[in-house]
RNA sequence: GGGCUCGUCGUCCAACGGCUAAGAUGCCAGCUUUACACGCUGGAGAUUGGAGUUCGACCCUCCACGGGCCCACCA
């Protein structure tokens, strides 16, 4: 009985023997170079990891047994949000320091755990090669990364309106905010206007408490009951401010009245208005979510001065309605809190003006299904901010830069300083070359981490330490990554490696979907449809979840999460084992030859040989193409169906014979040599049972053993047996045919059986044929299988125009 | 509102514009057959609808319907 418990003595067996490493010395094999997604060390392995890493060693294995120099590095994204409010939520009041400790602490807890589950799939990274994004080396790479762009004037520090997460205390980037559907109060709200002939105009919003920053007042140009009042000056109420009333195509007249108040800043249309007329800029909210510049107000929290205003308001008599609506906020994804936009010092890399550059880069990689391409379109179409890099955080890779605070001028840290943390650093200048100020800073916000991310395939290819080897694996060949993670980790990827190397980071991309619940939906906390990887291997072993992932359809399909294809997969490996020793009884009782003995190949043996010679072709087209799915589908539904189901039935008779015969040998030779290169062909899919399987034949490796060699056949009469061309004049068809129609009567007369409801091995007295002239020779030559295979005393066999077949019990 | 994407047996999932639309699972009818009942044999079962291009359409075009994703709006 197979064991899958036997999958961990694989895994410690391939690390100690050093099996799987890159050899940089190796100047003759092509380099095969995989960029994977480093995790975020936040926990376990969780089933989102599961597919990329099968489908990646999977692919990492083929090409060694392809003759690759294959780099396999798997790296470690440990800094940022997650780990942070992970930290934050175990430990309260820590200094920064200890804070940073804590960080470092509970990263390399989760990456040691999640490297060794890692391991346990089987994955065949190279260790020597892995990277930590929080390492001091890795933070040098990451500096020295930006001063580089910072030299090709492509990094800025700018005071912007950016997206800003009050309970995290930092900014945050586009992606990082999701939207989510509240009701909230819509205020109407009267200004009075200095005016004759008008008393008042009345907006509407959910912001009251924004009041004290609002700036203007925007009607729609083409709204007839405003016209009047453009230009005009209205009065702030309780703060007092006077705002000019202006107009803007944006503005929706059927919303509330009409009349829209600009705030500094009450949401993105805000900042938009408020750059596209110039307005005037009042800080409205603090880093804390606090209110700032409000007179009375100042430090309330926005709850607490919405309803303290709305109270007011209603005192005052200018508050003439609520109602309640529904509309989307944005919150912060990794906290759920909602995100406000203040303005901030903040950096950012030129992101905008390369849109059009960056599709033309991505369009000269292979995207794997090609059609996710589109979704970096959609995502380059839309760039409206530039990419805001840094964070207001502490654990992250710091900013190498000092800057005067006077003028933003920017002073980067010298190359062979780094890593640096230039807010603990004196600068090197005490006065602003720009301007002449003294008040030069250094830079206490860290990275986003999608900075220490986006260069990977840069830094396994040796940037920018080992130049040999960068210049001979760079662009990398392929990365995996989830289709989720487009518009960040791939998107940033590209940019920066098209700004800093004018060069595509990869070939060949390929793309995976989600692992879906058994519910259909994505795998998420409050779904309570999360299933933990540990139980499925548990209850399937791990090469069951790597079979899984490849025949459960194209890569980037979401992948619902299924019992029975994972049971289908766990039975198709047992089926593997269970022929397998079935083979080495036999053998072990009467060993076969090393090579194909010289007579005694029945036709069968010839068309399984030949059929397996197709076979290899087409698995081999696959995997070359990264299609998993192809390869293992005609692989299983080979071996499964023809091999086990036909041939090994159709040869029973003659290996369970007593003597020694010529025909035994040849159809013990085929069994063993379908059998064992079937098994390197399925290898790279499920290992550890390939493994324990070969084991049971062989002292070394199947990781050893040569990859099957597809023979081109020069004429319809020769096959391949073990790489040789053979020619047969046996019958005037190819043997494929021959096969089938051979199999194709042992198909009809087990069908007859069954319609008797006979046993399959029941006997036969005497079966008639008759066969077109074209098989004829076929039938003839098969006489004797046909009798051992069936069961079968007597057969009649005669030409006839029409194929037709009688049996007599 | 705009864009992208998908729609194939009950379910999952394939098919360079070209054989009778593959396979799995489930279902039905059988089979103790000396590797495997987690097996084997057989059976029923599908291109969302409409129009067009073509000798020929699951595949290309248009329309409709229905999922999914993204963006915008939401003051």
């Amino acid at each position: 009985m197979y064991d899958p418990e036997s999958e961990k003595k694989w895994n410690i067996y391939w690390k100690e023997n050093e099996m799987f490493l890159f050899d940089e010395t190796d100047h003759k094999r092509p380099i095969f170079i995989i960029d994977t997604p480093p995790p975020n060390t936040t926990g376990e392995l969780h089933m989102g990891h599961l597919p990329w890493i099968s489908y990646i060693d999977a692919i990492a294995r083929y090409k060694r047994f392809k003759g690759y120099n294959v780099l396999y590095p798997q790296g470690w994204d440990t800094q940022g949000f997650p780990v942070e409010l992970q930290v934050e939520k175990d430990y309260k009041g820590l200094s920064k320091e200890d804070f940073y400790k804590k960080c470092v602490e509970y990263a390399t807890k989760n990456l040691n755990k999640m490297k060794e589950q890692m391991l346990e799939m089987g994955a065949s990274f190279d260790d020597r090669y892995e990277y930590i994004t929080m390492s001091d080396d890795y933070h040098r790479k990451i500096q020295l990364s930006l001063i580089e762009m910072q030299e090709k004037g492509l990094i800025y520090l700018a005071d912007h309106p950016v997206e800003w997460c009050p309970h995290c205390k930092s900014s945050i980037s586009r992606e990082e905010s999701e939207d989510v559907e509240k009701s909230t109060a819509l205020n109407y709200i009267d200004f009075k206007i200095e005016s004759k002939e008008e008393k008042s105009i009345m907006i509407a919003t959910t912001r009251p408490e924004m009041l004290h920053a609002c700036v203007a007042i925007m009607v729609n140009p083409s709204d007839e009951r405003y016209s009047k009042f453009i230009g005009k000056e209205a009065i702030v109420p309780i703060f007092g401010q006077k705002v000019k009333i202006l107009s803007d195509e944006s503005i929706d007249k059927d919303f509330g009245t009409g009349a829209e108040m600009v705030c500094t800043f009450g949401d993105k249309h805000d900042a938009e208005l408020y750059y596209k007329y110039n307005l005037k800029l009042i800080k409205s909210i603090d880093e804390d979510g606090r209110l700032i510049n409000a007179g009375k107000y100042e430090g309330l929290s926005i709850k607490e001065a919405r309803s303290a205003i709305i109270d007011e308001l209603k005192t005052l008599n200018l508050l003439s309605k609520q109602e309640n609506i529904k509309h989307s906020v944005k919150i912060h994804d990794r906290c759920s809190n909602e995100v406000e936009i203040i303005s901030s010092l903040q950096w950012f890399v030129k992101t905008k003006d390369f849109s059009e550059k960056l599709k033309e880069y991505a369009k000269q990689i292979k995207w794997i299904p090609s059609n996710t391409i589109q979704k970096l379109f959609d995502w380059a179409d839309y760039i409206e901010w530039d990419w805001n890099i840094s964070r207001n955080r502490v654990f992250g890779t710091p900013i190498p830069f000092w800057y005067c605070a006077d003028c933003h001028y920017i002073l980067p840290a010298d190359k062979d300083s780094l890593p640096i943390n230039t807010s603990s650093v004196k600068p090197p200048l005490d006065t602003c070359p720009k301007c002449g100020s003294h008040n030069i800073v250094g830079e206490e916000k860290v990275c986003d981490v999608w900075v220490d991310s986006s260069i990977t395939p840069m830094i396994i290819a040796g940037w920018p330490d080992n130049k040999e080897l960068f210049k001979r694996s760079f662009p990398v060949s392929v990365r995996i990554q989830g289709v989720d993670i487009i518009r960040t980790w791939a998107f940033y990827t590209i940019l920066r490696t098209m700004l800093l190397t004018d060069d595509k980071p990869f070939e060949n991309l390929l793309l995976n979907g989600m692992i879906l619940g058994k519910d259909g939906r994505e795998m998420h906390k409050s779904f309570g449809n999360g299933i933990n990887p540990k139980d499925v291997i548990k209850q399937y072993s791990i090469d069951s979840i790597r079979l899984w992932v490849a025949i459960s359809g194209d890569i980037g399909n979401d992948k619902k999460y299924s019992d029975s294809l994972l049971n289908y997969s766990k039975s198709f490996i047992l089926k593997v084992y269970n022929s397998a020793m079935f083979i080495k009884n036999l053998i072990d009782k009467s060993m076969p030859p090393e090579e194909p003995p010289e007579k005694g190949f029945e036709l069968l043996d010839i068309w399984i040989i030949s059929r397996f010679n197709e076979v290899l072709k087409e698995a081999d087209k696959y995997y070359s193409e990264f299609n998993l799915y192809g390869a293992a589908m005609a692989l299983v539904n080979f071996y499964w169906y023809e091999f086990c189901d036909y041939y090994i039935e159709d040869v029973k008779y003659r290996v369970y014979s007593d003597t020694e015969s010529m025909s035994k040998k040849a159809a013990l030779y085929t069994l063993n040599y379908i059998m064992i290169n079937s098994l390197v062909l399925l290898a790279p899919i499920m290992p550890h049972a390939a493994e324990e399987i070969n084991s049971l034949f062989s002292d070394s490796s199947i990781f050893n053993r040569k990859f099957p060699e597809y023979k081109e056949l020069d004429s319809e009469q020769s096959y391949t047996i073990n790489g040789y061309i053979f020619k047969s004049s046996i019958v005037n068809i190819d043997y494929v045919n021959a096969g089938k129609f051979v199999n194709q009567i042992i198909t009809d007369v087990r069908k007859e059986k069954a319609q008797k409801k006979l046993a399959l091995n029941a006997p036969i007295k005497s079966l008639t044929l008759t066969v077109p002239e074209t098989y004829y020779e076929i039938a003839r030559v098969s006489e004797k299988d046909l009798k051992g295979i069936l069961n079968v005393e007597k057969i009649s066999l005669a030409k006839a125009d029409k194929y037709s077949l009688s049996l007599e019990i």
